[in-house]
DNA sequence: GCCCTAGAGTTGACGCGTCAACTCTCTCGA
DNA sequence: TCGAGAGAGTTGACGCGTCAACTCTAGGGC
């Protein structure tokens, strides 16, 4: 690929309206996602991922660490996170240390009933705005084109990332 | 399209996979602008964003309804934006009524040398990251699914939306 | 002239997210 | 045994974004 020294070009309106397009959509399409979920299961996306990846760990249990590590969030953001979600009754530490430290995490049984339920729901959601709108030959682009930026920006990320909705 | 009543079957791997691969992709990409503009210009894609529409304003000033409308942001999102960049000297209020309310809205000095090189910045950024990457396969069938999401959302949102970097 | 309401703009509370600084605990080596 | 570090987890400050409630102002009808 040759690195065309194009930075101080502006751009066409041509490439513009592309680039605006796109981004309205996915904008669009992230504002969806997340109203489904507030609407239908009265949780954010934040929420939602962490109920999902407490939901699959065995036991319904995880250290605060481990979610971290699951989810690549950073651990102050887990912790903020897990703050709330106890606050609202969705999880409870299964075991503290001193000064109210968290070394376990799991599903209340509201967390329980709101995870299985939202787990249906966003499915649903991704087929109907994502997946029943392509072509079998958009499918084939956004995939090997998503790889390209995957691969260009962060090799390495694939392997790891697990932040379930968005 | 046979509307497949999907909701309630969970997602096939392969569908999963282009899922989370998109995704990730995705929030790859937004993290790269954000943080090319705030390494080469220190500002915030919201700050560009209201950078960018006052310097486009004829007079390079405009009274905060009409931002919110150019930006289609909520009036209360832009209070607080212009607030906290007033505070970092980037924009002035131009005329103020009552009560510290700002009638109109321009740039400072510094606010316009510093819109002038994030623009050139992004464009440049735009093209790296994003155009130079397509084929120009790839970039039509983006743009056309780009154009079906969007119209299938809120069709009306091409015609007003100006948000200039997300 | 006076009130009344619609619109413009602001504020406060709260959730999400990052960064940097802090505390607690456990282990390992002298 | 003690104490230095490393790793786990938390906290606080701050920016972004939304929602609901508030204030101010200007214009219209009487």
């Amino acid at each position: 690929m040759i690195p065309a020294m194009a930075e101080t070009r502006t751009l066409e309106p041509e490439e513009w309206e592309l680039w605006h397009t796109w981004m309205l959509a996915q904008r669009l399409l992230a504002r969806e996602f997340e109203r489904g979920l507030q609407r239908d299961c009265g949780i954010s996306k934040a929420e939602f991922s962490v109920l999902v990846t407490l939901w699959k760990a065995p036991g319904r249990e995880m250290r605060v660490g481990e979610l971290s590590e699951s989810l690549a969030w950073e651990k102050s953001r887990v912790s903020h996170q897990l703050t709330r979600m106890e606050n609202r009754g969705l999880v409870e530490p299964t075991q503290s240390g001193a000064g109210g430290r968290r070394t376990g995490i799991g599903l209340t049984a509201k967390g329980r009933e709101v995870a299985q339920s939202a787990i249906l729901e966003h499915a649903g959601n991704i087929r109907r705005y994502f997946l029943d709108s392509l072509t079998p030959e958009q499918a084939a682009v956004m995939r090997s084109w998503s790889e390209q930026v995957v691969d260009r920006i962060e090799p390495r990320s694939g392997e790891v990332a697990n932040d379930h909705v968005f």
